[in-house]
DNA sequence: TGGCTATTTGGCTAAGCTGCCAAATAGATT
DNA sequence: AATCTATTTGGCAGCTTAGCCAAATAGCCA
């Protein structure tokens, strides 16, 4: 594992975690749809401002959103659009643990 | 967001959050071309085998690989052949960043 | 200016993660 | 059985994260 190859798994790693947390994802599916701004996001939510600001801080930071302010106010949108597909492949995983989960359990019924 | 949302977010939040390591991400990128056991993951990530044990056992946990005991050893390989295009938005994502990066510092040259 | 709304930042605590060493476990070999 | 190799588990120190409250900042409107 040389260099490069460490860096472009540590890049790779941070907009990952960027998006590891269940308030977050679902603030990109929000902004999927259309921008928000940070109050918006708070009420959908339903945690405190400053928790929701610093959510978005951090996708702001891993290059997953944008933010444009008009007036009082701060929107937030996606910078890439094509995260939609990013998720085919962990609900491929989430299916597959699914079906682990219910072999396993036919299996504890019926030994 | 109602009860199911917030499950199916949390769930795809622990997947992320397995991938979302420098180490495992290339673990899971050695177990695209072959399945390999703990030993050699080890010799090629050089850290102590209990790291890459725990971190093998964490990527088992979301259901991102199997293991296999054969004999001596542990073999372990990809239970989702699909995480290869899981990163084409990665990617896009840090292109844009390296875009931004070398706007703004063409911004900063001639301003 | 003063007050109002929207957002960010600082600070704190509780909880979680990472990596190492040491010890335990499991299979193979002599 | 004794020993060797391969792997996992327990435990700990150091670091990071999440969430809340309080305070600071920024723009709007009377």
């Amino acid at each position: 594992m040389n260099n490069h190859h460490r860096q472009q798994l540590e890049a790779r790693a941070r907009v990952l975690k960027a998006m590891a947390h269940p308030t977050r994802l679902f603030i990109i599916e929000e902004l999927e749809k259309e921008e928000r701004s940070v109050n918006d996001l708070t009420a959908m939510v339903g945690a405190d401002v400053s928790t929701v600001s610093k959510h978005l801080a951090q996708l702001k930071q891993a290059g997953l959103v944008r933010d444009d302010k008009r007036g009082n106010q701060v929107f937030y949108r996606l910078a890439v659009p094509c995260i939609l597909n990013f998720f085919g492949c962990v609900e491929a995983v989430l299916t597959e643990q699914l079906q682990q989960q219910s072999a396993a359990a036919t299996l504890r019924v019926r030994p």
